[in-house]
DNA sequence: AACTGTGAAGTTTTTCACAGCC
DNA sequence: GGCTGTGAAAAACTTCACAGTT
């Protein structure tokens, strides 16, 4: 995910971990823990200590020699990197049965993200509620992408679709996408992609079964 | 993914990459091609074409030169190489409207699973339909791993539950797991993990924004 | 002419191992 | 004694570039 000529120091493969060491951060937070180590956290996640604390070190010293990592100081820190110490506006695209399921998960909001409106083209789900929210007519993107300054979306529509909706949603400004659709996307310099596709992460693991 | 200490001479990153390959090259099937190249197929993949012939390279010369590759024998020998020339049977963990969403999800089967169970531990919801399926008892998680012979699973359980399932189904005899829930399991060698957390998805891509 | 398969070169990523600090 | 942060070494991965084949 280089995408930027002027691409800024930080490997983007560290960068990808750092919501790994988020997530268990907070556990251990939630467990009522106020110090944590880099071994120990590298036991948990299944990581190296040294690779933690090189990945920490990319951004300045977090830890105490000694002593470890205070978590809760160590989450706001990597809150800010990842740029969630604040909530991202997101759009959800597609209101079939996959988008009925994204939208109704609850894990979104106390992580940096809200669902502030589904669109679909279909005329029969127009109007109808998807969790909370009334579906609106696709055609109507550009005016709610401005109206909440979304630069985050989130595509649930079928394969046949999804590029099509990829292509429309850059034209309106968005610049991350997180596509459930099984198909890779094409999109330029600047914008971002991630995929959530559960066949293709079953077929990495029946290669290592007998 | 190592987990064996005689690893294969294969990187895991390698594998990693096949199903994407796959997915490109079914979607070329579809649209009535039969032949392609390194270059075409980097092209709608955003990977190098060097990179995809020597990723290929690894299992024998499915290539022609100067002709490029047979897009229908490609698809066979990647099948063969993951292993889904076959159908796995998959036992489904958590019968909420997580596992009500990958129940009726549609794309498993022609890609190599099958939900063949549905299983949860709530006795609100033991005798429900999921889906087609009818919801079993987690305790009787043994006897339906043993009857289907089940190697692979998918856990859509809140978190705090998720470990706990995970070594029940290890101690039945799974290998691999999917694993829904917002938290990284701890495996033992020979047990493989991978993970859908949308959220980690979005972190990853908003350090990129401005 | 077009393309694969592959050693060699180049780059990135991980691990090592230890000085420095609590 | 326990831990971080970090240069240096090692390992892994990607790209280059071209011989060889159709």
């Amino acid at each position: 995910m280089p995408s930027n000529i002027i691409s800024s120091n930080i490997p983007d493969i560290v960068i990808g971990r750092l919501p790994i060491y988020l997530r268990a951060l907070t556990r251990l937070a939630q467990e009522g823990r106020e110090v944590t180590s880099s071994h120990e956290l590298g036991q948990r996640l299944g990581i190296s200590s040294a690779q933690i604390r090189k990945d920490l070190s990319h951004f300045g010293g977090f830890g105490k020699q000694g002593t470890g990592y205070q978590i809760g100081y160590l989450i706001d820190q990597l809150k800010q990197v990842l740029k969630i110490d604040r909530e991202w506006e997101v759009a959800l695209i597609g209101a079939g049965d996959l988008g009925h399921a994204v939208a109704n998960y609850r894990g979104f909001s106390d992580r940096g993200f809200r669902i502030c409106c589904v669109l679909d083209s279909d005329p029969q789900k127009i109007g109808h509620h998807v969790g909370k929210h009334v579906v609106q007519p696709f055609a109507d993107l550009e005016k709610v992408i401005a109206e909440y300054d979304i630069k985050v979306a989130m595509i649930a529509v079928p394969a046949q679709n999804a590029q099509e909706v990829a292509d429309q949603l850059i034209k309106a400004g968005v610049r991350a996408m997180l596509n459930y659709a099984p198909i890779s996307l094409n999109v330029p310099q600047g914008v971002y992609v991630q995929y959530i596709d559960p066949v293709v992460h079953l077929q990495r693991m029946t290669y290592y079964l007998d």
